[in-house]
DNA sequence: GAACTATCTGCAAGCGCTTGCACAATGAAC
DNA sequence: GTTCATTGTGCAAGCGCTTGCAGATAGTTC
């Protein structure tokens, strides 16, 4: 390994400054174009490629944006994720992801340890953290992002997640149901789970529902959860005619579940999920959802970084539609 | 934003060198424990964070491993790269991970974008790259790896994805299946998947099969594209009666649409997929297919990466167990 | 042609940290 | 009491780049 083509080494070749190859690269607008090419030339022959250190510590910059996401394994955030991470290297920014696998201490330390970093910004998710997350945050003095829900305490891009479970239950309530249950996702450390919850619930008592009628049952967010979630549901002494599910994979599970015990779906038992997950267009039935714009989340979670970090105000709180995507699983009450 | 707290600060606060402080963070063994007590305190006190460009700069290292996948769409690469991040985690390193959606140019400008970004290793996906991929890697002068593949021209660590398709070739062959055909992912850019058609060939010759007996469908990776899969296959003149497919996804695909056209599984045709995919095993009847160890890959290739960063000699190759995975998606040939 | 402005370039001082080297202090060996 | 390791600490020179400032050059205006 010969050693590294440094800047200087383009400045002599080129017979200009340092100060010049530098401009040359980050403000070729501020350089004459004859000088300009000057330097090109010598940075093509040279091969030079800068280093990012350097250029991080003298400019405090690093052209980085840090994303910390609960797992890395729910397509749905890889979704957002993707689409983020795409919008972001088309204006020369990195995105370094970490997750914390639900856990809130964990996600504290991933933050501070993306700001010791250097990251430009930071992304998280949901409105749940560690009680020194805020402060953390505030303390740092350069853009944060929240996604997925929104919060007062951060400017944040996300869904209402309590209107999304609303939409559903309503939709369930429209087709004649009454005896409502829900799987959900585990509450804990997971606002999104908890606010479909609280949406569910509140769906209920603007149809003059008694609350208990609607039961919830807490369960890992995969199939084998929306398995587990029917089956407890079923002991209960008034059997759902309906279930709103957290996401699609419990949905999905539920499904299954219902398929594999000879309940018809949607016949006796309809099913609405939360997400449109690839899986709930090509099951049969298909899965009602609500359809997120995860992609959307993302690009667009993407350019409010941006524009943050070139010290534009940042929006304070953007709620992205969603809607009701009615399939196979739901029917009239009674088929 | 008060100013930030510099090691001198520290050093002044604990009266002691930059030096001490330096060591006594990075090397705390070589100071003495009333001196390392005295920083400990200091750093302490003033919250002190070091400065993750300062320290890259000077020492030329960044404790970031770069790893760029195909995509990270797939739920397959998030739990390897998942298990990689953890296990990197554990030993105070960084993954930075970036995608490029099976474009080699793309490829290639991640991995050099990636080298300037002072990543200590990086890990690749696969044996198909740009031509002047191998040159940039090989000259970079530290240690990279690839994975899911193996290839002799880097350390490898992954299958041996001719032998996968094998395997599940000779478990339909078994069951005296002779009208074999094939879906596979897309080989353009994708030597897993070439691999894979490569092995389920080899294995019809081996039974002394005509080769032009097994149709390969070349279809997107995912459930929609198993769809479209089958229902090319089924306009040969030859109906096969066991199909291969390049993943689980795939074979979901191929199994819905069967259900679909009431083509009964397994008694009419036999499906076999490849990964074992959290949902090959809830839908029904459950996917036959051939089962990866992707979190140990995942494991695997980050302690093999931090043993080469350490400056042990890295293993050349290592290929990794697999095995077949009945289920209720293949019968005997007739059912 | 003088005075001014606008544009381009170079100088040089860092950014915050690591590390080779030298030196001091301590203990061991004779 | 020398001599020689051994260990702990400090000094100071960078690592490769950016950027405020000032000087130089060219272009305008009166």
């Amino acid at each position: 390994m010969h050693k590294r083509v440094r800047l200087e080494d383009v400045a002599h070749l080129a017979g200009v400054s340092t100060a010049t190859v530098s401009r040359a690269l980050s403000l070729p607008h501020r350089v004459q174009p004859t000088t300009l090419e000057l330097v090109q030339r010598a940075i093509q022959k040279l091969g030079y490629v800068p280093d990012a250190a350097g250029r991080a510590l003298a400019s405090g910059r690093t052209k980085t944006v840090g994303c910390v996401i609960p797992t890395l394994d729910h397509a749905i955030f890889a979704s957002s994720t993707h689409a983020m991470q795409t919008t972001l290297a088309a204006a020369g920014f990195h995105l370094l992801v970490a997750s914390h696998e639900y856990d809130p201490v964990n996600e504290l330390a991933l933050v501070q340890s993306l700001q010791q970093r250097g990251v430009d910004a930071l992304v998280v998710v949901g409105t749940e953290h560690h009680k020194n997350f805020w402060k953390v945050v505030q303390e740092w003095g350069r853009p944060s992002l929240l996604t997925w829900s929104c919060d007062a305490r951060l400017p944040s891009v996300g869904f209402d997640n309590q209107a999304i479970a609303r939409l559903g239950t309503r939709h369930l309530l429209d087709l004649g149901h009454r005896e409502l249950a829900m799987v959900s996702g585990h509450t804990l450390h997971n606002d999104r789970a908890r606010d479909r919850v609280a949406g569910f619930r509140a769906a209920l008592e603007e149809a003059g529902l008694r609350i208990d009628k609607g039961q919830v049952s807490m369960q890992a967010l995969k199939i084998s959860g929306g398995r587990i979630g029917l089956t407890e549901l079923l002991r209960a002494k008034n059997r759902p005619t309906a279930i709103l599910c957290g996401n699609d994979l419990l949905a999905i599970g539920v499904l299954l579940e219902a398929q594999r015990r000879g309940i018809r779906v949607p016949e006796d038992l309809s099913i609405c999920g939360i997400d449109n997950h690839d899986l709930a267009a090509e099951i049969t039935p298909g899965v009602t959802t609500i359809s997120l714009p995860t992609r959307e989340l993302g690009q667009i979670a993407a350019m409010q970084i941006l524009a943050a970090i070139d010290g534009a105000p940042i929006a304070q709180q953007s709620l992205l539609p969603f809607g009701l995507l009615v399939r196979g699983t739901t029917a009239r009450r009674g088929g």
